[in-house]
DNA sequence: CCCCTGCGGGATAACGTTATCCCGCAGAGG
DNA sequence: CCTCTGCGGGATAACGTTATCCCGCAGGGG
C-alpha cells in the first residue's frame, strides 16, 4: 500500500504533505505545527526543533490558499494597468513598494479593452485580493460599486474613476501641457500644434483642454492646431499633414502621450523630425538616443506608483478614511528637440 | 442587532454574502447554488432563475480561494522574469497565451537578484500555482528539486536550469551570433569585436563562445576581440576603448544583449555610433528610430513566450511526459547600423 | 398494487489551515 | 494532602466552496 508511493519518483504526482503529516512525523499536535510555522513564541524550543526537522524531512510547504481562506486576507494586491511587459516605471514602482510592504502583486494588462478590464477587476474581486490599483480605461465602472460598498480598497492611477469615490493619484496634466507650450513659446515659436490621445479618455481630454487654454492665454488662434484622436498611424499622419502644410504651418509640436510621440517620430522620419521643435508629454525609452534627443514633460512615474500603493495600504488599514486625490507635479527635461529654433522662412510670423 | 449593519453604507466593512446566504435568499439548497454557479445543466430552469436572482440581489461573488482549496487547482500560472514593467515581448506573449487558455498569470520580477528569485519561486509553490515559467537567473536551483518531485510543472525560458530536468525553450544563440558575424564579414569587416553579458550567465557564455567559434572559423585572431562581462557603464566603456583604440581598431561590433547594446550606444554617442558597424543580439524598442537604425538579430520572442506556456500546459495535462527542449531560430533584421561600410583608412586590412 | 428505475435536489464530508476552548501537569500556598 | 494558578499543548470548530451519498418523487412495468 504505502509501497506504491515509492514506485516512481517522477511519474505519479504524489499528494503533498500537510500539517497533519508534519504533526504525525514530529509526534506533536497539529496546533503545535501551526504555531511553529507562524513563529509563535509560546512553543518550547525542543518542540520547535522537532517540528522543523519534520518540515524539512517531508519538504512541507504550507498551503497559502488554506491560510488565506482561514485568515481572510490574501497578502496580495492587484494592478490592472494598460500593459505590463512594456516600459512602465509606475508599475515597477508598484511592484517594488508592494514587495517592501510584504505584499504579492498580481498584475494584468487591460490592453485598451473595456471588457477585458472588467474581467480582470471582477476576477480580482473573486480572488478577494486585499486591494486593487487600476489605471481605469473604460468609461463606466458601475459594476465595481457593490465591491466598493463591500469594502474592497481601490486606488486609481492617471485618472479618476467615473464618479466613484475612490482614491486617485495622477500627474498635473494642465501644468505639464502649459510648461510644454510655454517652453516652445519662449524659444520663439508661435504656431504650436498639439497631437494627443482621444478626448474620450480622461487624460486626452484634460491635456487637449489645457492646450486650448494655453493657446488662448497666449493670444493664439485655436482652430486647426489641436488634434486629439485615436492613436493610429493614419490619424496621426492626417493630423500632421493638416498641421504642417498650408500657408502658415506649425513650427513646433506638443505630443500628448508616448504612443502619439512615437507615431509622430515614425511618420516624420529623421530629417523632418530634426527640423520641427517637439516637446513630448511623458518620457519615452531611449529618448536620449534619438537625434535630436527628445525634450519631454517627465511625469514622476515612480512616485505615482509608490503613492498608489501607499494610498491603497492606508485604505486597507483604515477603510473609513476620507477619499484622497493626489496630484503630482511634472517637470520639463530639455534634451534638444524642444529647443529647435524657428526656421528662417517661418520667422516672418514673429514680429 | 441586525440593525447595526445598515447603519453606515461606506464605513464598516460588512461581511460578504456566501453561497449559504444565496441559498437562503433563493430558498434552495446550498448544493443547488453551487450547481448554478458552475453551470451544471441538471438544474431546472426555474431554480436557475431563482438562484441567479438571489445572486444579483445579494451581489454575491464566489470566493475563488475556497474553490481553489476544494478543487486543488488554482487556474493560475506564475512567471518569474527578470523585469516585468519593461519591454518584454515574451512576457506579453505569455500573458496572452495564458489568457487564451483561461489561466490567470502571476508575474514577478526577479530583478537580477538570486535571493529574490528564490523567494518568488518558493512563494509560487506555497500558493500552489498550477505551473511556473521562469527565466532562471541564479546558478543553483536545488531548492526546487523537492517541488519538481512533488509534481510542480516548471518551464524555463532563455536558458536551462542548472541540471534539473525541466522543459526549456530558448533561442539558437550560436546561430544568431554566427549570422551577426557573417553579416558584418560579408560587408567587408575583418576586425569585428564582441561585447556582451558576463559568462557567468548561460546566454552570455553561449554567445561569447559562439563568437569565438566564428572568429576561428573565419581565420581571425581571437585575442582582444571578445569582451563578455558585467553590464555597467564603466565596463562597457573600458571594453569599447580597448577595442576601438590601438593600431588595428575594430570596425564592427556585435553586442550580445539589449542592455549592452544601449550602453554601447550611450557611450559612443551619435557621431561615433554612425561610423561603426553594429549588429545587436535581440531587438531594442525604437531601434528603427535611431540613426542609423539598428540592425539586429531578432529573437522570436512572441513564439518563445507562447511556447513556454504551451509546454507548461502540456506538462500540467501529462506530468509524466518526457522533458522537452525547444530551440527557436532567430533572424537578422537589417536596418542600417549593420551595413555601415569599412572606413577607407581601415580598408587596408582587407586584401 | 407494488417495485424498480431515473431524475433532480438536499444533507454532509472534505480541502488545509487558523482560532477557540479546554485539559493535563507542575509548582506553590493553605 | 488538596487546591489554585499558570503554562503549554491537544481536540475541534470554522473559513466557503465542491463532491459524495442518499432520498423523495414520478412513471412505467410486473
Amino acid at each position: 500500500m504505502s509501497h506504491a508511493q515509492g514506485g516512481g519518483n517522477a511519474g505519479a504526482r504524489v499528494k503533498r504533505p500537510t500539517m497533519v503529516d508534519v504533526a504525525r512525523e514530529a509526534g506533536v499536535a497539529l496546533r503545535t505545527v501551526s504555531r511553529v510555522v507562524n513563529n509563535d513564541p509560546t512553543v518550547g524550543p525542543e518542540y520547535v526543533a522537532k517540528v522543523k526537522a519534520a518540515i524539512t524531512a517531508l519538504n512541507f510547504r504550507p498551503d497559502e490558499r488554506a491560510r488565506q481562506l482561514r485568515t481572510g486576507v490574501t497578502g496580495t494586491i492587484g494592478a490592472a494597468v494598460r500593459r505590463i511587459a512594456e516600459t512602465n516605471p509606475a508599475l515597477a514602482a508598484i511592484e517594488q513598494t508592494a514587495r517592501s510592504a510584504g505584499l504579492t502583486l498580481l498584475a494584468s494588462s487591460t490592453d485598451f479593452d473595456e471588457s477585458r478590464e472588467r474581467d480582470i477587476l471582477v476576477s480580482m474581486c473573486r480572488q478577494r485580493l486585499d486591494g486593487i490599483v487600476v489605471e481605469p480605461f473604460g468609461e463606466s465602472h458601475s459594476y465595481l460599486e457593490p465591491e466598493l460598498e463591500a469594502g474592497v480598497p481601490v486606488v486609481t492611477m492617471d485618472r479618476p474613476m467615473s464618479g466613484l469615490p475612490v482614491d486617485c493619484v495622477m500627474s498635473d496634466n494642465a501644468a505639464g501641457i502649459g510648461m510644454a507650450f510655454h517652453h516652445l513659446y519662449q524659444h520663439g515659436h508661435r504656431r504650436i500644434a498639439y497631437l494627443g490621445d482621444s478626448e474620450r479618455v480622461f487624460s486626452g481630454r484634460e491635456r487637449a483642454a489645457a492646450f486650448r487654454t494655453a493657446l488662448v492665454a497666449h493670444g493664439q488662434p485655436v482652430s486647426g492646431l489641436v488634434h486629439p484622436g485615436d492613436i493610429t498611424a493614419e490619424r496621426v499622419a492626417a493630423a500632421l499633414d493638416a498641421v504642417l502644410q498650408g500657408p502658415n504651418p506649425a513650427t513646433a509640436l506638443v505630443t500628448g502621450n508616448p504612443d502619439t510621440t512615437i507615431a509622430v517620430l515614425r511618420r516624420l522620419g529623421p530629417q523632418a523630425a530634426s527640423r520641427l521643435a517637439i516637446v513630448a508629454f511623458d518620457d519615452v525609452p531611449l529618448a536620449d538616443l534619438l537625434q535630436p534627443a527628445l525634450t519631454v514633460i517627465a511625469q514622476d512615474t515612480a512616485t505615482i506608483g509608490r503613492t498608489a500603493v501607499e494610498l491603497l495600504c492606508a485604505r486597507i488599514a483604515d477603510p473609513s478614511r476620507p477619499v484622497q486625490s493626489v496630484v503630482l507635479p511634472v517637470s520639463l527635461t530639455a534634451r534638444g528637440s524642444g529647443e529647435v529654433p524657428v526656421p528662417a522662412t517661418s520667422s516672418a510670423a514673429t514680429l
